[in-house]
DNA sequence: TTAGGGTTAG
């Protein structure tokens, strides 16, 4: 690190070259002070515009500093000192910065005014502007600035095509992503894993792992990187593909691309996600270099696995270890005291937000209403969201429901889905809480007249679907499948464990059936709910000794979880079930969760 | 001076 003695010192180097150096290791060491000084002193002595290399002046490297330094309005302070008329260089530095450090909309605007002043776009401006567009992901926006590009001599220019790629994949519009890239003559690792982002970012899985498989061929060593990677760990992750997943980890370790802390953040979302909670911490504590978003996937497995304490710890132990915890953080600790009902930790660490300069988000209201309202604090969570200092959102008045279905307290329940309606939702999710409220109270007719309403607003209910991973191949079950080539089987084994369950005093619980039918078609409705049927699948086919993965896309119903006890009862075996929210491990007749979930 | 950006839950 060069020694600065500002303003009065005799020591500054007088050439430009040699300044442009200087200012480039005040950025690295991020040292402000020093850098606006010197700012000061270029503007003092009118070297601004002196050359620091054949194609960049001094007032250059200055907007850059104030880009690596998170200050875009430094940056364009710095741009307007610089006279006039700007180089391209000076535009497209700008551009950078604005579009870097989260200012969009202003760096269209300098776009267009560099536009306006006859600086024709270019291979440095155009990746910029693109990148500003797909960060307000207006279609319009998308299309014109394609259509601009394609004027200029850098229409297929690999920096401006991927770009754009993402660009249009920001922008709800990945078909003509799709096409731009495979239009592409050349394509390197960002590119691919731009396009592979986008489609994991849809939900596109398949499509994701395909274009995956393709990026692996097709790259010439070094290949895929750590970023594609990561994005694709989590596609596995998000699909529960624990084998796939698995593989991928191979080939990282072949590479030495597990050692990221990204890679390493994923792979242990993947092993926590797919029930193999020991296989995550170990890889945790094995990882040569940690990020906070390494802290935050083992604090959330942690708490998805109901090892509560394990999580406190852990986010002491993150604080020692000199992260500070970030917005994300803090979520993972709410919901780890939601899964355990800790209604004071949750107040504390909510309180704690601001001390770290956090300003709370929707999310962290929802999960603080969650925690209040599963824990039977249906006023308390009223009045906290009466308190809200911004707009309550649709998860805030779901969690809402959520508890009041718990608690059976369907008026609130009514009134929390009035407020939900009024945000403007659509989504089945809202419907279905409500109406599986109403019927918790045994209000049967309000619990129909809801659904009735979901079906009037055209709105269709998520399908409920279980599956189960073996030797490779996933097997999905719906409610009452029989689809399945083994479902005899199936069948059998349930209907004879059955038996045994309720020797040992199970009686299936018919509350959260909807319809006010008679005992025997309740009874039916629940008993083959598609964990069941997942389940009975595992013991057909997943050898003794090893525990039974299911995973299911809806919340497990309150009969099936203690149905599911039963069956680890008399079964012998272990049954890890992972719903939309959490995981329960269910052993010898009762589960992780300690019923509260 | 230019492009992808990782962890929450959904």
């Amino acid at each position: 690190m060069p020694l600065l003695r500002l303003p009065h010192t005799p020591y500054l180097p007088t050439s430009a070259p040699a300044l442009a150096n200087l200012l480039l290791s005040l950025s690295a060491a991020r040292s402000l002070p020093k850098g606006q000084q010197l700012h000061a002193h270029l503007l003092k002595s009118g070297l601004l515009s002196s050359p620091a290399t054949a194609t960049r002046p001094l007032s250059n490297h200055l907007i850059t500093f104030y880009a690596r330094c998170g200050l875009p309005l430094l940056s364009r302070a710095a741009f307007d000192d610089s006279p006039s008329p700007r180089p391209a260089a000076a535009w497209s530095s700008l551009l950078a910065s604005l579009a870097q450090n989260g200012l969009p909309l202003p760096a269209i605007a300098a776009f267009r005014s560099m536009l306006l002043v006859a600086v024709p776009p270019s291979d440095r401006s155009l990746p910029s502007a693109a990148k500003a567009a797909a960060a307000l992901s207006s279609p319009s926006l998308a299309r014109s600035l394609h259509a601009l590009a394609l004027k200029t001599p850098f229409a297929e220019d690999v920096f401006v095509v991927s770009s754009l790629v993402d660009m249009y994949a920001k922008s709800a519009l990945l078909a003509e992503a799709r096409r731009l890239f495979d239009l592409m003559p050349h394509r390197n690792v960002v590119s691919w894993s731009t396009i592979i982002y986008g489609y994991a970012e849809a939900g596109l899985d398949a499509d994701a792992l395909r274009l995956f498989k393709m990026a692996l061929a097709e790259l010439e060593p070094p290949g895929v990187n750590d970023f594609t990677y990561s994005c694709i760990i989590r596609v596995c992750s998000t699909a529960t593909l624990l084998e796939l997943g698995s593989s991928i980890h191979a080939h990282c370790f072949k590479t030495s691309f597990d050692s990221s802390p990204f890679v390493g953040s994923s792979l242990i979302s993947l092993y926590s996600k797919c029930g193999l909670v020991e296989e995550a911490y170990e890889l945790f504590d094995q990882m040569p270099d940690r990020n906070i978003g390494a802290w935050n996937a083992i604090l959330i497995a942690s708490a998805q696995h109901g090892h509560i304490h394990v999580a406190f710890h852990r986010f002491q132990e993150m604080k020692a270890a000199g992260f500070s915890p970030n917005f994300i953080t803090f979520l993972c600790l709410l919901t780890a005291c939601s899964h355990a009902g800790l209604v004071d930790e949750g107040k504390r660490y909510f309180a704690l937000t601001s001390e770290y300069g956090i300003e709370p988000g929707a999310q962290h209201y929802a999960a603080m209403v969650d925690l209040l309202s599963r824990a039977g604090r249906i006023t308390e969570a009223v009045a906290f969201i009466e308190e809200m200092p911004i707009e309550p959102t649709e998860s805030v008045w779901g969690a809402l429901i959520t508890g009041c279905r718990i608690h059976k307290d369907a008026d609130t329940a009514a009134y929390a889905a009035t407020k939900l309606f009024e945000t403007g939702s659509s989504s089945s999710g809202a419907h279905m809480l409500l109406s599986n409220a109403y019927a918790a109270a045994g209000r049967y007719a309000d619990a129909a007249q809801a659904r009735k309403a979901m079906r009037d607003r055209g709105v269709r209910k998520e399908t409920g679907l279980s599956w189960l991973e073996t030797a490779g191949k996933v097997h999905t079950f719906v409610s009452g499948d029989r689809r399945h080539p083994r479902s005899d089987e199936i069948y059998a084994v349930l209907e004879e464990v059955g038996e045994r369950m309720e020797k040992a005093g199970y009686v299936p619980d018919t509350s959260q059936v909807l319809r006010d039918v008679g005992g025997e078609e309740k009874r039916a409705a629940i008993w083959y709910h598609s964990e069941r049927l997942a389940i009975g699948l595992g013991f057909l086919v997943v050898p003794e000794g090893q525990p039974i993965r299911v995973m299911k896309n809806l919340r497990v119903c309150v009969d099936c979880h203690t149905a599911i006890k039963y069956l680890s009862k008399c079964t012998g075996r272990a049954i890890v079930l992972r719903d939309n929210n959490r995981f329960h491990r269910f052993e010898d007749g009762a589960c992780s969760c300690g019923d509260y979930w």
